[in-house]
DNA sequence: AATGAATGAGTCTTCATTCAT
DNA sequence: GATGAATGAAGACTCATTCAT
């Protein structure tokens, strides 16, 4: 209602001007965190609407259908993805297995601390009624994903650090975990807080610990 | 159909009588099918009828409501996972390590092989929407099972087999992996069948050859 | 289920054969009731049949419909108070004052105080919905009971008992406030029994004394 | 869709808004006459709506259900019914028998002949159904509408005008056959035109006319 | 004759979408 | 651009009716 300030504003554009531009953003957010709540189907416009602060019929201004609002999440949270997964991409001159810990936790501050984390359990959930994306997430974040794992791995045994590992499984392996702690702090961490880890980070460490060195005792390994 | 045997025949309760007494079942079955693939909001409580081959109306004579519906098979399915996880308690005599892969294998085959196996994406998504199952899933779902695997690890340690890692966090770490290979089976390895793992058994012993023996080669370990 | 009884019993006819031949009327005695209870359209047949004691199909062996059934309630229930009311008919050889009051006595009797006076409200409820029976219900009820009641009034009038009064007006006049004792008995006298007359014999008699000396003192009508 | 109005016009708000305020009274309006005309469960929302000339939609913006429906239509036209009685309390300054007349005249004018004359039909057949409605209309209806009735009688009394009457019973025996004649007019009355009282005015005049001085001669009485 | 499992037409209700303001 | 009243297609649920037993 305000939208025009007297005389002494700062040179700010006029807050209706900054509003539209914001929107899609503003919306693309709300859309995210309601849809990762409720699911896709139980979601109303309206709440993503006034998740938003705007009134319904805003929404549509935006995007000219709720499945098309759909499509614009995922597609918006996996560039985000990618593009934060392509600064993971590394020139790290150390050991492979300091690279890994750093790749882990920069992908858990970036992605798994954030609303981004949400994206995962959106995509288990929607990818089948929505076949397009499958292939969309398939080539824009499965196989960019895999192609670095599988690459630091080679790193790992190229440099004699690693053992000779099948690359393709132990990249999942490796990756999986983390995925289950998006998915998690979404689902049932969402309901009852004391469920599994208090410290994602701890786990990740844990699981990482345990990927290089294994359960057993040195000793006791072939 | 088979209303009719002949004469020797077993005291052959009348068809429509073997039909009630199998229509819950079915109509779990079904419903747990059509969960899984449309989501529960999206689903149809005519899909769910037409998928066990009966009218809408019929689901009604055994569930009284959608919800319920979805409570019954997150029950139904639950109880079988428990009870197959009792089974699994172990007087195994042999290895620890040894015992983690068969049990890790057994549950594949019970679980990750089975309809059950979707009933992971049902409660990831609809926990939130009914959070009477997050009290639920933990007490009867992740507490037995988090007790079963750290009693494991407590077994490898105890036997000088094991290194003393976390319990807990090593626990989750040992499970995700396979929980997540339920869930991509459900979502994304039900779009494109070829992406990630061909071979889920394969993927298993090589996350749980991971899990006890580490990337690292023996020797480079601290 | 116990449909023969040994040897010794009673030269009574098979319980079976009985029930048979009372069913219909056990039926519309049941289906007068809830029908009145809950309105016709809310009823529910499987009400009506478990009112009787019987299944839901059982109904239909008598009754081809619902609305068939609706019919039959009110052709039997009309049919009886006709023919009582027929009864009424009179060569009473009193006063007319007096005649007035046993039929009005007798008439609660009859229909007041049983089942019948449901009726009324079925009649005033359903009427719009089934004009059919505006016809039937104004030449058997309406109809003979003016006549009954226009004919009383003349009867005093000619007697010089009465004063000339207009017959038609004065007729329903007499018999509205005892319908409305038969409608509050099964609407607002079923919810909060203290409302309104808790001795509808004193009310009628009241009513009667009113319709006969009026409020008026003697000396002050004109 | 008389949106421009010419210059002097009032200040005219805009239709939508004129339409908003005025939709929940045509709403109720429209309901009463559907839940008269077919009974409250046999009445369809769409009827309804249709009737308020709206899409079946729209009914659900101002009323979350159709029992909501049923209740704010007897609650509305209760008020109404109390309000118009309140304006029935007298400083009438003449005889009591004229005051009886003015009073019954005026009540059906406001009652009788309105559209408000139908609630009587929807409580005689939904109180069962609603039983809160019981309480509620024996609070605001019965029981002030007899307080103002033995008032009169007793006022009656106390001027010498009236007999000794029980002033509970002959408080109903007044008001009966005006009840009667609301629910004649939406039941039997709707169907055929001419059966009962064509003159509802001269029917009350006379019913009032035999409440006060009675059928008999005057010398007759004893 | 009686049962009650099954059916599916019919209603209530929700919510994505439109559009006058 | 923004709003929110209105729409109507779609889906949960009920219940009169059927029919195999």
């Amino acid at each position: 209602m305000l939208t025009s300030t007297p005389a002494v504003a700062p040179p700010a554009e006029p807050a209706r001007k900054r509003r539209k531009e914001a929107r899609p953003q503003e919306l693309l957010d709300a859309a995210l965190e309601v849809f990762v709540e409720r699911g896709f189907a139980a979601s109303k416009m309206e709440d993503v609407a006034s998740r938003a602060g705007v009134s319904k019929g805003t929404v549509y201004l935006y995007f000219p259908s709720k499945e098309e609002l759909l499509k614009a999440v995922i597609r918006h949270n996996l560039s985000l993805t990618i593009a934060q997964g392509g600064d993971l991409a590394a020139q790290f001159p150390g050991p492979t297995d300091e690279l890994l810990r750093v790749l882990a936790m920069s992908w858990w501050e970036r992605v798994g601390e954030t609303q981004a984390s949400g994206i995962f359990k959106l995509i288990i959930t929607e990818v089948r009624n929505f076949p397009e994306f499958a292939q969309f997430y398939a080539a824009e974040v499965i196989e960019p994903g895999r192609q670095l794992l599988k690459a630091l791995l080679q790193r790992g045994i190229d440099r004699g650090e690693f053992r000779p590992v099948p690359l393709e499984d132990t990249a999942y392996a490796l990756i999986f975990p983390m995925l289950m702690l998006c998915l998690h702090k979404h689902s049932v961490g969402a309901c009852s807080g004391d469920i599994a880890t208090q410290d994602p980070r701890a786990f990740i460490l844990n699981h990482i610990d345990l990927m290089l060195h294994g359960l057993c005792r040195t000793g006791t390994s072939p």
